[in-house]
RNA sequence: GAGCCAUUAGCUCAGCAGGUAGAGCACCUGACUUUUAAUCAGGGUGUCCGGGGUUCGACUCCCCGAUGGCUCACCA
């Protein structure tokens, strides 16, 4: 181990003294009775009783031959009062030269100081471990957030708010999950590693499997193989899991990040915004206890039903320009030029409008609103309209200006299926690499017949930013990709 | 990928027209048996992100690089 400063040698001391004196500095089971969190709760049966905690030292305040210290657990904080002769000098001894950040376990009696602290009267202590590295600042935590997101066990604690996040996290999965499955649909897992990465546009990672020699490509999202499951008949199934591209990270973009696909046979895309509504409702209410949220200073109403607005409809209410009259790629072009609304040469007529819409709408679309019909060039899996085959059943959902959800009446025509699959192909042929890839399999699994199905994908971490205020997607992912540093 | 900004003690931050660095917390020594950002007395613990350059002299100015943040682009 390198000893980096002064701070760690003093501690190193303390640990070697410590050993010579006989003291186990890294001791083992410790039965306690309570958390900190319940004493506090339920003080008044506690009051007097002997009962037994253990944590990590966060501050400690000497006086001689008595102190106070603060000892943080998984719940909060409670203050322990340790006094020589309640322990005894080997023990007070021992304490002494105990630091910030070291684990102990205490036994001792709930009672309350007298300016009112509820506290531990210590009358027994146990070193379960000895901490090497001084902890951050007590007072303004661990502000740094590269180190922050580095090194995410000293963030969790110093800073109590970080550790309500996550636990919010774990009650929105725990929530999406119970809804799903009361309702009736099946948890599945599928592969991971895919031998044609379909399903999105996105670029894959790629990794090797030795043994078969072949390359394999990380998952860019569930569809395809939760679409060949309604095939089987499974007919409602979801699968909540890790998705990976290989594309930039912002503050809304991590490499991994967790989604939930869900698909259900005999439904269609009204029926996944019914759902979507109701399940982010429950899972609100569940997570954070109200349908209403504060983001960024913006309440939020997540109470259904949402607002459903067509693609054009919305377009036309944020730039007065009706793009259901306007046909032709010439007129469109035209029409997003003036809007100054920057349009690339390869660009076709649904590229087009969905480029005036995420330029001019999407940053509009701050309450929860479901955005209806797509143009089918950008929604190659999505089945057509009736009335008009170049939009297509499909919806996302906006919450805060960003899209929350995606879904559609799937596509169960195989030879439509086909036809789109070699539209993506021909357009990866010219350049664009993030173009859908055949899945031959996928066709295969369709000619043997598809039910009609409404099928949906949700952003689980983009939930959770909402539920939790979070600006950045790596608040609330524990351990964010970042750029190995030099060590 | 581009622009802007940041990087100084373990942590949070000051600082400088260019003259080799400072505070609070933490830490060390001592006092203190109900404190709670405990208090009191004493102690500064440093690769000023890295490498070049300008200069008598660089934490400070210039160039290159590293990492991070924000914005934009990418992410249909």
């Amino acid at each position: 181990m390198e000893v980096e400063n002064d701070l760690m040698a003093v501690r190193l001391e303390k640990l070697k003294e410590l050993q010579g004196e006989g003291v186990d500095p890294y001791g083992g089971r410790f039965e306690r009775t309570h958390t900190t969190t319940a004493v506090h709760r339920h003080f008044e049966e506690l009051e007097g009783q002997e009962i037994a905690l253990a944590g990590r030292i966060m501050a400690i305040r000497g006086h001689g031959k008595a102190s106070f210290a603060d000892l943080q657990d998984r719940d909060g904080r409670l203050q322990l009062y340790v006094r020589i002769d309640n322990v005894g000098a080997e023990t007070y001894g021992l304490f002494r030269r105990l630091d910030i950040g070291d684990i102990i376990g205490v036994k001792g009696r709930v009672f309350r100081t007298h300016r009112g602290e509820i506290s531990l009267e210590v009358y027994q202590l146990t070193l379960l471990c000895k901490s090497l590295r001084p902890l951050p600042e007590k007072w303004h935590g661990l502000k740094d957030v590269d180190l922050r997101y580095r090194q995410r066990y000293l963030d969790l604690i110093v800073n109590p708010e970080v550790k309500q996040v996550f636990i919010i996290r774990a009650k929105v999965l725990r929530a999406v999950r119970s809804f799903l499955d009361g309702r009736g649909f099946l948890e599945v897992e599928t592969p991971s590693m895919h031998t044609i990465p379909g399903g999105a546009a996105a670029r894959p990672f790629i990794t090797h499997h030795n043994a078969l020699d072949i390359d394999l490509y990380l998952r860019i999202a569930l569809e395809l193989h939760l679409k060949r499951l309604l095939v089987g008949g499974l007919e409602k199934v979801y699968e909540m899991g890790r998705i990976f591209r290989n594309e930039g990270i912002s503050t809304k973009h991590n490499p991994e990040f967790t989604m939930i696909e869900l698909y259900q046979a005999y439904a269609d895309y009204e029926d996944m915004m019914n759902l979507l509504e109701e399940m982010v409702a429950y899972v609100a209410r569940e997570a954070v206890g109200s349908t209403t949220v504060t983001y960024q200073g913006e309440e939020l109403d997540l109470t259904p039903p949402w607002p459903r607005l067509t693609m054009f409809a919305a377009i036309e209410k944020y730039t007065g320009i009706d793009f259901s009259l306007i046909t032709t790629r010439e007129e469109a072009g035209r029409a997003a030029a003036e809007l100054g609304v920057e349009i690339e040469p390869g660009m076709d007529w649904g590229k087009i409008v969905n480029e005036v819409f995420e330029t001019k709408v999407e940053p509009h679309l701050k309450q929860p609103t479901f955005i209806l019909d797509y143009p089918v060039a950008i929604s190659p899996l999505a089945k057509r309209k009736k009335e008009n085959p170049e939009l297509t059943y499909r919806f996302e959902a906006f919450i805060a200006g960003r899209e929350l959800a995606n879904a559609f009446s799937e596509l169960n025509d195989p030879l439509d299926q086909r036809r789109r699959f070699e539209l993506q192909m021909a357009a990866r042929a010219a350049g664009d690499e993030e173009a859908h890839m055949l899945d031959e399999d996928f066709l295969r699994a369709l000619e043997y017949g598809m039910p009609p199905a409404g099928g949906m994908g949700i952003g689980i971490d983009r939930l959770v930013m909402i539920l939790t205020d979070a600006t950045s997607i790596r608040d609330v992912i524990l351990f964010p990709t970042m750029r190995p540093r030099e060590e």
